[in-house]
DNA sequence: CTCTAGCGTCTGGCATGCTAGTGCGATAAT
DNA sequence: ATTATCGCACTAGCATGCCAGACGCTAGAG
């Protein structure tokens, strides 16, 4: 008996959540070690360990590493073993390169055509983004900082930009964590954010990507700076 | 005993190519399937026929699945069955999006500095399209068009912008195989590449993004065009 | 005739054992 | 002491068997 295509729309679409598999929360799992830096650069992944650790076989395992190479956080050596992947500064160029790109196009539409609701959040979200800033909470802030960007493309439902942009901030989370941004930084990236929203709010659609570009440019240069000064960490 | 991370740069790095495993060749022979129509998007993917086809066991046929759910080519629901990615308008016009972005800021980069024997490839190319365009040869334009694409991309050496790039066209190939694009269009598109051409030539950065960006909203057109013809192909 | 409840069959998810290939280290030869 | 060689221990890749869940069909109740 053949089965047949998920008929018409339905299932179990948006009613039920579909449970995280196994192999889901071991993915998440080291995903998070490798963003937190508990494994850093070039270290070695030891699958055996996880699964007793874990308490799941390695079908998981190799499931979850499998995706975390494709998405180039992890590298595997055949018949040798999984790494985590290392850092090149090159790689950290071209991910603030394609996040610019992508963000100031976006930024661009949204200064077309940002629904109300949004832009209220958006101000909200400045308004916290000020007090963090004056209180010097650079945990805060960045948190904030990452819920502004996220705003922007998902209240213009761009779902596909918002997960390759995901992307992107993994690998570049990655850098800041384990490099510090200069937390003097925080104000002008509060007025560079405030400019975005308000190119957005008057419709200024070729104002709010010039601002953003410019945003990010900045941004661009204190990895640039980073990565000048640490020079050991990175390889390329 | 513990593996050591790779030791310095090391080992087959370029030297012996590794060689595919069975799961990159599954992943390969599906993907192609998909591609090229052969497998209609809706249609369920039956493991154990391919692999009696194929001849290997069905490991390497899930881990391809997996690899193929991740970029979006196949949806698979747990306890049910996998299957061909549908495909929704709304997601045709996402990619547009992001591929204009993205070819319209790395033709601003290809301005600013574009290696000298890109550009003599790049104006080869061209030619080919004049000669091809003339003679109404689509599918030749059409290989010398994602060519054309890439030349610039790979010849600033950006390996990340590449991979982003290519799975934006693997999913924009599949709406191209089943909706022919007019054949009217190859006299147009190869004038509009050759303004890109001129602009990156001419070291113009501004001009190139510019010319890059008008090209890709003609494509987009074109797109909107077929979807709005063929409703009943899309969903969403 | 309609609707519901249950069963059967298919699927993907997972566990486990085996194979082939790799780098490292010890040992031997110079 | 230095270098070449061989073996060992470890890895990812693969095959296979089992399990639980989801859908479709059917039988029975209304």
């Amino acid at each position: 008996m053949n089965r047949k295509p998920p008929t018409s729309q339905k299932r179990l679409a948006g009613s039920r959540e579909r449970q995280a598999s196994k192999a889901d929360q071991v993915y998440r799992e080291i995903k998070h070690s490798i963003l937190s830096g508990a494994l850093s650069p070039g270290a070695a992944i030891d699958k055996i360990a996880l699964c007793e650790r874990l308490g799941v076989s390695r079908f998981p395992v190799t499931a979850a590493i499998n995706r975390l190479a494709f998405e180039r956080l992890v590298v595997i050596e055949p018949q040798h073993g999984s790494f985590v992947a290392r850092i090149a500064s090159r790689d950290v160029r071209e991910w603030m390169l394609i996040r610019r790109a992508l963000e100031s196009e976006i930024a661009r539409e949204a200064g077309r055509a940002l629904p109300a609701e949004i832009m209220g959040e958006i101000e909200r979200n400045l308004r916290y983004q000020q007090a963090a800033a004056a209180a010097g909470d650079v945990a805060g802030f960045y948190a904030l900082d990452v819920d502004f960007h996220k705003l922007i493309v998902d209240g213009l439902g761009l779902k596909q930009a918002r997960e390759i942009l995901d992307g992107l901030r993994s690998h570049l989370e990655r850098v800041r964590r384990i490099l510090l941004s200069p937390p003097g930084r925080l104000p002008s990236a509060y007025s560079e954010h405030s400019r975005i929203a308000a190119a957005i709010g008057r419709g200024d659609a070729a104002g709010a990507a010039e601002a953003m570009r410019a945003h990010l440019d900045e941004t661009t240069a204190i990895f640039e700076r980073i990565a000048a000064d640490h020079p050991e960490t990175f390889i390329g």
